[in-house]
DNA sequence: GCATGATCATGC
DNA sequence: GCATGATCATGC
């Protein structure tokens, strides 16, 4: 099927997940034009089912290659419920492989079946509700998701301990007990199935991997309430996100960062403005806002001096100079960071020399001024080809852009393709040049 | 006051 | 421990 027909592009993860991101909110009747459900035989997994045929409208693997084998993504379908108290838990733990116990034994972690499975998932969280047809689930949420860095010594640890129980003659004694976040969990058509084992006679219980419920609960959290939505009054429901954001910033406009840092509690620290963004909007320190992730804007405090020339330029993520040396302007990650789209919170030096809460502008760079920003690009590549990644391209030397260290200290550096590594360095936007955009946007 | 080098601070 | 956004420091 063509990318039109499917309605994303498979080859292509930012499309399968915006797209996927579209049943947010919704239930699979509002998208997929069937009477019910053909797939009667096991109730259990025609959620899922629907979404990979219906949906997605790919065939239904068994296989163990990847649901989305061009881009090596796994599509997993999972329930959460309200419990008691109403909050939503993870209805079931999360299945992914089953345990094939004599190839087990060979594997070590780093390149384990599992972690195959586990690396890289597109997660669909749907409510499930008793009694309600699968097509009427709502859809909570979809996201990326790959086991977290933090997770990941007690799932090895988990790992292990079930590995360790097949090396030495014991899967039959394998339990969920004896884990924390990863389980080996029984699964078989009834009870009465057995496997064989490589070092023991006794037969065992088949078992998948699976990433227990209380562990989904948990992750389960931080997707739905780690983004959040700005919130709105009645009135400003209506509202596009500029307005939107116009009006949450209106009431603090001329306030000193003081006051506003009084106002909301807050004291000094670097990240102080950011702060105050998060709170003028009134999402919290660690949420990712909804309406930003979905636009790709990024916020950026930009603080002017009296006479409107920005105190500080603005940096992007340092470079690799291998990469840079490589990589065309069209495909750099500097032309991506310059392709962003900002959300610049404007600060103004007063007579006082009080930074006072001043604007809100959306920004991009246009594609008009991208050509000087190459040409800056273009000109640090020649410098590291020539052997001299240590000689930066200066702000009088570009109309947009400039390069400048971006390390910890100097002796943080880079390695370089022509010569001993050198500290690390990124590009930057000029102040001025970042002046005149401001007054430009702000004009209009 | 500006350009540029250098470093801090926070969060993951 | 490091990436990244933010800011300081120095010399002209």
């Amino acid at each position: 099927m063509s990318k039109d027909e499917l309605g994303y592009d498979p080859t292509n993860v930012t499309s399968i997940v915006e797209y996927a991101q579209r049943l947010v909110g919704h239930t699979l009747r509002d998208f997929v034009y069937v009477e019910e459900l053909t797939d009667t035989r096991r109730r259990r997994g025609s959620f899922g089912n629907a979404v990979e045929e219906y949906y997605f409208k790919y065939g239904l693997n068994s296989d163990s290659s990847p649901d989305f084998a061009e881009v090596g993504l796994e599509l997993k379908t999972t329930p959460v419920k309200k419990n008691s108290r109403g909050e939503l838990v993870s209805k079931e733990r999360l299945v992914f492989t089953m345990i094939d116990y004599d190839g087990v034994v060979k594997e070590d972690f780093e390149h384990s079946q599992f972690l195959k499975k586990a690396r890289d998932v597109l997660l669909i969280t749907y409510l499930y509700e008793p009694g309600k047809n699968a097509l009427d689930y709502v859809i909570e949420a979809a996201a990326r998701w790959g086991l977290p860095e933090e997770d990941i010594p007690q799932i090895r640890r988990d790992w292990e301990t079930v590995v360790e129980k097949v090396r030495s003659g014991h899967a039959e004694d394998i339990s969920g007990g004896d884990t924390l976040y990863l389980e080996a969990c029984t699964k078989a058509a009834d009870s009465t199935v057995r496997r064989s084992q490589p070092f023991s006679d006794v037969p065992a219980k088949p078992r998948a991997w699976a990433l227990k419920a209380s562990y989904m609960t948990a992750i389960q959290r931080k997707i739905i309430d780690g983004m959040r939505q700005i919130p709105r009054s009645e009135d400003e429901r209506e509202l596009d996100l500029l307005c939107l954001l116009r009006a949450r910033f209106a009431p603090y406009v001329g306030l000193t960062e003081k006051e506003l840092a009084g106002r909301f509690g807050l004291s000094r620290s670097k990240n102080l403005c950011a702060r105050i963004t998060r709170r003028i909007l009134g999402v919290g320190d660690d949420e990712k806002i909804e309406e930003f992730e979905k636009a790709g804007i990024k916020p950026k405090t930009l603080r002017l001096r009296a006479n409107g020339r920005p105190k500080e330029a603005v940096s992007f993520p340092a470079f690799d100079y291998f990469e840079l040396v490589e990589r065309p302007f069209e495909n750099s990650d500097c032309l991506g960071y310059l392709s962003q789209k900002y959300l610049f919170v404007i600060y103004r030096e007063d007579e006082a020399g009080e930074y006072r809460l001043r604007d809100i502008c959306f920004w991009q760079m246009p594609e008009r001024d991208l050509d000087d920003a190459r040409a800056c690009y273009e000109q640090m590549q020649e410098n590291v080809r020539q052997g001299r990644a240590d000689i930066s391209v200066k702000s009088s030397e570009n109309r947009c852009c400039h390069v400048r260290p971006h390390g910890q200290t100097k002796k943080d550096t880079k390695p370089q393709p022509f010569g001993p590594p050198v500290v690390k360095k990124c590009f930057w936007l000029n102040q001025g040049y970042l002046q005149g955009e401001i007054e430009r946007v702000l004009k209009s």
